[in-house]
DNA sequence: CATCAGACTTTTATCATAAAGAACACTAGA
DNA sequence: TCTAGTGTTCTTTATGATAAAAGTCTGATG
């Protein structure tokens, strides 16, 4: 068959909430002013009119429409679960292949997968191409995909990416002058950062979002758009990793904070040589932490 | 309809062509090996079998196959002209959005472009999103595609992220020992660009070779999957542009030969501070050149 | 004469389906 | 009996057809 109709149920019923508060008999707003509110294009809004005047909800004569009756609820058309949007679906592949530990070189079946993660089957298709660039999946030679895996080698990789990626930061940190608002940042990190230290017994699951936050504040001095797609990858990759390697954790955590902090004060008496020492202490930290989980991982 | 049945044709002359040099009345291999010798599965092999023995070519008794005539040309059947490759459509994209400097924003229509460029629709599909993690393509709100576009901007953090890149890939070649084949790579580089010096009024146009050879030997010390994907993108893309900038040419790839043989100078008596300036300057060169290369297609 | 609806064109997303691949079971011949 | 090859069946992928949605143009109307 063709496309879904989901975008003109979905309309049809916001149209319905938006003639409910009005009173019979007053006169509809013109299709292009439903169409901007609607989000949708006009000929949605048209065929949600027609099927309105069939369901005797409203009179259409030439450019007058007025209301003939409130709507009522089984009036509502029915709107099948939608999909899921792309942001989800790459938390959830990411997360069937982290968290079931996929082996390397399987080959990916598209239609079986986007039955698991309920998409259409193009739209998987799409979002495979685009793990591509990551080197995360492979088209193979005669049709479909294979899955390259999140192997060790891959995280070392990926580590040592993201350390050249983090020692450029740190360095142009120090070069920016006294007035930056990245001083401003830093200081409120530290605080952030002294804040959990102390209640670090109870609350150490905040340190995940805390950590994301630092290394952010950090890339986000260099305004470049290819090092920010990157910090993406890396911070969900990482994200994702955290979330299950439970063990440790507090103390885990509680030693990150640690070189936190030692950044950020070498970051403070503008020293670029302890700078840059602190960062490659605290990347290594966290490329162990993550072969460890890797590894941990594969025993489960 | 479907799937076209481009491979079965293929499949098809090809084995007419293993069967031409047989004398009358010969066996033929089984189904097993020539699906492996034409690269195809044994369904393939089977229905092209089939169809000869419908040609009267061959014939099929339980698992013996004999041939019965001499394959003629005319019993090849007609291959339709193939869709062209991933790899040529990233070329023949590039080309066309650097080439007519398609300006930024524009939406992009699948169906026109997947006929310009003879492709099916799907396929362009797939090549868009792999290029989205390249910051040169979005999807739009309500479905579609837009060209974010070659911007300076973009040229510019493009430019600097090679740097960076190149800069650790530079630090990394100092470190390495003496028996490593890096230093014999670089040898040969040299030589190279020693002869090209010297022909180079009359074949200053191999220096684009010599130039992605140069930069991708020195990337190529640092093993990482995510540096040397990025060196594809950014050797296509300055590719692209040295291929239409014209002018100058000839003396731009003169002061370019210079300036690698500085850098491998400094690289070869291991002097750190030397080869990073030296590929600090042909490196701002190089995006000054990119730059310059953008604005002038600009006016064209 | 600005605004809006009607009609029509273009473009995208989805699906059915033929082609290709893979697995299994069976059979002839060594 | 065992092995290599074939017959058969079931999966899976790539592609074209097509309905839904978006976009565009034109004439009508207050």
């Amino acid at each position: 068959m063709a496309r879904t109709d989901t975008r003109f149920r979905t309309a049809y019923n916001q149209m319905l909430d938006l003639l409910t508060p009005l009173p019979v008999g007053e006169a509809l707003r013109p299709e292009t002013q439903l169409s901007e509110t609607l989000k949708v294009s006009r000929t949605v809004v048209r065929a949600a009119l027609r099927r309105m005047e069939e369901a005797g909800i409203v009179t259409i004569e030439g450019r007058s429409k007025n209301l003939l009756r409130a709507p009522m609820p089984p009036d509502r058309l029915p709107e099948r679960d939608d999909y899921i949007t792309l942001r989800e679906l790459e938390g959830r592949f990411l997360d069937w292949v982290l968290r079931f530990d996929v082996p390397a070189d399987t080959p990916l079946n598209v239609a079986q997968l986007a039955k698991q993660f309920s998409v259409p089957p193009h739209m998987l298709q799409e979002f495979l191409a685009s793990l591509g660039q990551f080197g995360l999946v492979e088209r193979r030679a005669r049709g479909g995909w294979r899955l390259l895996g999140f192997t060790a080698d891959y995280a070392v990789e990926l580590s040592e990416f993201r350390s050249l990626l983090e020692m450029n930061a740190v360095q142009n940190v120090i070069a920016r002058p006294d007035n930056d608002p990245i001083w401003g940042k830093l200081a409120t990190l530290k605080a952030q950062h002294h804040s959990l230290m102390q209640r670090i017994e109870t609350d150490f699951h905040d340190f995940s979002r805390l950590d994301e936050e630092f290394h952010g504040t950090l890339n986000a001095v260099v305004r470049n758009r290819f090092v920010s797609d990157f910090q993406k990858v890396i911070s969900l990759i990482f994200h994702y990793h955290y979330q299950w390697d439970k063990q440790l954790e507090r103390n885990r955590n509680e030693a990150a904070i640690g070189e936190h902090l030692a950044i950020i004060a070498a970051l403070e008496s503008r020293d670029a040589r302890a700078a840059t020492a602190a960062a490659r202490t605290h990347l290594l930290t966290s490329k162990e932490t993550l072969l460890g989980s890797l590894r941990g991982n594969r025993l489960v």
